[in-house]
DNA sequence: TGTACATCAGTGAACGCGCGTTCACTGATGTAC
DNA sequence: TGTACATCAGTGAACGCGCGTTCACTGATGTAC
């Protein structure tokens, strides 16, 4: 398989590590909290120690680049994930033991988080629409393993994969949070992994607890709803006769 | 209270009016997709009508306008998030509904929306950390409304909390993806909020079902979690035979 | 192993452009009498 | 209600700067014999 696409994929030595300086300076940038789309061509060829013009051998614009930090932080990220699902599983409290895993991986390596977790509604359509269709694989993935493990066996396909894009989609903010604790107070981080780990909790005994095609009723009681119906009145009248600051 | 801060805030009639047409200049940028961070002051000025250097009697710099936008938008959401709370409640079915009187508002105005879900982990670093602010100002309330109507009367405010931090952080992340859908395939779209309505479904299923301080017992089965480990080692031998391509 | 040569990766100078910011200015707006 | 005046909001010209992109070039790299 040959590309012929307008800049090749550097086939010399030279070429590749040259390549690989541009993204890591992209990433680098990135990963000391500047926004993808804020980054301009020649601050990354300065920190990749290159002249400008030089970034035209690699990649067509930076939109080309852009693609290019999505696709390889993409597919690192998928394999790391799956491994990271498949450690300490012997312990008796899989879910905690997994999200402090998926911590632990996060500060050990945030650039390959910065582009998932930060740019997802960022970037140009073009890189956002990329982003999405890696996150989409992320969920698909992890819907397979759990599947194929049969750890939630009474789970339709379909119902474990919507369970995963809400794992996926809670780690990844997660993980933007993480990226901004630098050291910093230890104990309130160590208070936000519980909560962490209880949303995790939540979102798995819910789904332990779902039935597919059950009859729609509500989680929240009758009663509970009768008596939310009476308050909201009560409520509504108070504040309508308190503050009349209406939209 | 009279304000002594660099750019007073605009005390004449036509003051006020330019100003809000800057505030809406950039919400129309971002709306049409672009990113906070990379939009020019010329840019906005022009979109507003105005000739660049007026833009500094309103704002001292853009990051002053990124925050202006953080709390006009925070605000704004805030009160309507809590209008919806108290929308339809006869209905039997109030997740739903919610969720669907939600929707209808992100459609109806997108671009309150724009600031808090895409530009969370993008700005400035300023930036961020008022929108995470902003964000806890959400959780707060809403966590305070269902504490106060006492739509889940087992649970302590804490827990509460973080179940409110994780729907709107799930909230957020849908309509980062309504905001999205201008047009486009109608039933797919039906499909994608069906699968939010299951997602708010597990987590109140799951948060209905924790009982602060019980036992850490893992949700996840002895039984299952023993055969995981089973098919683990099966699936690590294959692995390691299969492809033999380690990090 | 050594040499000749084609291709590839990086150079440095140059360009036109839109940017943020400054300034002295002018006309509009609100007020005090 | 009318007039005088201070303050405020918007103007237009100018600046220096970093940007993306182009080009002909040169030295480095890999290969074919």
């Amino acid at each position: 398989v040959q590309k012929k696409k307008s800049p090749v994929p550097a086939p010399t030595e030279r070429g590749r590590r040259t390549r690989q300086a541009i993204v890591n300076a992209a990433l680098d940038f990135m990963s000391a909290g500047k926004n993808f789309s804020s980054l301009s061509m020649r601050e990354i060829t300065r920190q990749a120690g290159i002249v400008p013009a030089a970034f035209y051998r690699h990649f067509k614009d930076m939109d080309e680049l852009g693609l290019t930090l999505v696709n390889d932080c993409g597919e690192t990220l998928r394999l790391q994930l799956r491994g990271i699902r498949q450690t300490r599983v012997s312990s008796k409290d899989i879910i905690r033991d997994s999200f402090l895993v998926f911590k632990q991986y996060v500060d050990e390596h945030p650039k390959y988080f910065v582009v998932a977790s930060g740019e997802r509604h960022g970037g140009s359509p073009v890189m956002r629409e990329a982003i999405r269709a890696e996150i989409g694989r992320f969920v698909e993935e992890m819907a397979q393993d759990i599947h194929a493990l049969k750890l939630m066996p009474d789970l339709s396909l379909a119902t474990l994969r919507n369970v995963c894009d809400l794992v996926i989609n809670m780690m990844l903010a997660a993980a933007g949070e993480i990226l901004d604790w630098p050291g910093g107070d230890k104990r309130l981080q160590r208070n936000k992994v519980e909560s962490y780990v209880q949303q995790l909790r939540i979102i798995f005994m819910g789904a332990s607890a779902w039935r597919d095609g059950k009859p729609e009723s509500d989680v929240i009681s009758d009663k509970a709803t009768a008596r939310l119906s009476e308050e909201i009145s009560k409520i509504g009248h108070a504040r309508a006769a308190a503050s009349p600051r209406a939209p």
